[in-house]
DNA sequence: CGTTAATCGAGACGGTACGTCCTGTCTTCGG
DNA sequence: CCGAAGACAGGACGTACCGTCTCGATTAACG
């Protein structure tokens, strides 16, 4: 994506090299703002080149759109996946689901999830979306994996519709707090039982 | 809500009223803007004012925003439910699902699928939002009320938690297209199905 | 000029007849507003309205524009001409030109001199500005003409570029201090002494 | 005045430079809609920006406000002065004085005498409005000397009054037909003979 | 004495322009 | 060639007034 990308290796590019402090200034002046509440579309461009002290051109010859900074910017964050015992299910899905439900990490954790929300409107951002959340997402799938080898699944589960049990009304609450009746701080717990017992009487 | 609200009913504000046919006009334009595939953000103030035929400051009249705009517009298309049999709760709840992942009125569906997507970064918005929505939401809870009452639910059933497990994935899969895996097309079933039977092996 | 001018005085109009009071307040609004500083483009309809807490439509229909109504405010200034004592020539018109060039009373004369070098601009306005100030033009004449028959000016004075030559200089340096190098407060011994005693060689 | 004062004439601010081409075509721009009759208070800064192919932070950027765009634009104008003959104090007189009422050059008077007529209302514009009239103003003090040295003036002549006799009347008949009785078309000889042979009798 | 009709206040109407901000591109200089 | 700095044309913002219009409520003289 960014225009380190070369076709051929062992040509540089003449003249002067882009300048790595100013690639990293901008990623940075991108996160700091966006940790100050404003939304994505509040987020001027000019802003960030501002606040980096950088032209507003470095800018626009890496990135040829906001959202992509942003993208880029949100996926520096490298979010942390927490340590899955292996022991139980339903343990290692709640740990899961609460890293997106509360962000342990204060800052990062707000403005990653109030960036999801936001990015969502854009299809073509999507495959970066993508991109920052699968690995999540993956995580999530070889728990249920795990879990039908371990017989404490039905075999015949639909992964990907249970994946989307898990998550989406983890992300909707967190990020614009769909219902007004569910706390977030149970979620997770409340969430797996539900998906794990099912709705139909026993 | 509208600027119809009045403390006392009999007392006239005094001046001249406010047009019903300019507010009509506006909700009317911004839903035909909305409807040719603009975003909520590149939909500007100024084009609907133009395309209503209407000053500017008769909109900044009514509305503070046009966030409050666009989601009054999208109330009024007064979504409809679809008629439900009754006779299962399986076959109630994928009537329901398949109105939010495929609204069978194309434009009108598609401008509310797309603007919920975009509502949802604002939180000053969500009381509105929940507003436009909250009438499906209360038609699904009855579905799960009924069938606890019949029997076919379990009687300790999470209802709000479930609520979430049956809506979410639909509105993200059909706002952002959550999981490249699914098909919004079989969805509702599926989602039905992983809900009512759970994933613990029996 | 006003809308109380009949055709036939015996004949009065049906409906309710014009309020007074309204007029009064209108007027006294407009003097109040220019008296505080604000020039005549910067002088709302919309403030003199509320000033004088009106309609403005009972504005609009006594006057057709803001600048006949600053005119007709002004008029009714009725700005006193000084007493001539009658002995000199000289005296008499350094009494008049004083009057335009310092004014006594303080803000309506503030008023006066800034709204006529406002109306200037605009030629249709120049009749109602004719007949605020043609009085005091009338008395200049006058002492001119006095002074003739008297001897003490020549007999072949050309009356009019007179008037001219006294009262421009006085009016130019008043509103837009139009030398940098003239002091307003001997102006009038010195214009008048210059045009009294000609600038030819004896 | 221009933007291209320097503090320190050997280094160039940073950044793009200003284009001349624009500021050329404002400045045109302006003196073309002003040609056309507009009034400086009906001259939108819009429609400047339109008529130059220019964006109005390209205006805002030179000139905080329309009014001192217009002088710069005025000032552009570098109105000729007539040749002057030098052979009599009279002549030189009519002459200066014809161009101050009579512009040759139709329209660029027009707008000339136009603007300063407007331009007084506005105190803190009146520095500017000198730089565009004093050398003028310099030419006939420079003829009233000369009239002095050459005998032809009375050695204890008030210049700077005797300024404002000769030009105060005709800029005020110039730009508001101050005096309905005087004809714009002789009044420079007029003027001249009343100023040099004065009221008095002999 | 009840019409009739113009006026009152209030304020909404379709517009125009304001001056600011930001967009994405460009043009300059020095490194 | 990249760096910052910043100007460029363009477009939308939200505000302030324009001059007109509609309200319900007054306020007279006329019938």
């Amino acid at each position: 994506m960014t225009a380190t990308d070369v076709v051929d290796p062992d040509r540089r590019a003449p003249g002067r090299p882009r300048s790595a402090r100013a690639e990293q200034a901008i990623i940075e002046a991108v996160l700091e703002l966006l940790g100050t509440g404003v939304s994505i579309e509040a987020l001027s461009v000019e802003s960030v080149a501002a606040r980096a002290g950088v032209g507003k051109a470095t800018i626009y010859r890496r990135w040829p759109s906001k959202e992509e900074l942003v993208v880029e910017a949100v996926a520096a964050l490298k979010l942390p996946l927490p340590d899955l015992r292996g022991e139980s299910v339903r343990d290692d899905l709640v740990a899961l689901l609460r890293v997106t439900g509360q962000e342990p990490d204060r800052d990062r954790g707000k403005v990653m999830s109030c960036v999801m929300a936001q990015l969502s409107r854009n299809p073509d951002l999507y495959g970066w979306y993508q991109k920052v959340i699968e690995p999540r997402r993956e995580a999530t799938r070889e728990v249920l994996r795990r879990g039908i080898s371990a017989g404490e699944l039905r075999a015949d589960l639909d992964i990907e519709v249970t994946l989307g049990l898990l998550m989406a009304p983890m992300i909707m609450q967190r990020s614009m707090r769909w219902s007004p009746r569910l706390d977030i701080a149970d979620l997770p717990e409340r969430v797996v039982d539900a998906v794990l017992s099912g709705a139909a009487r026993q």
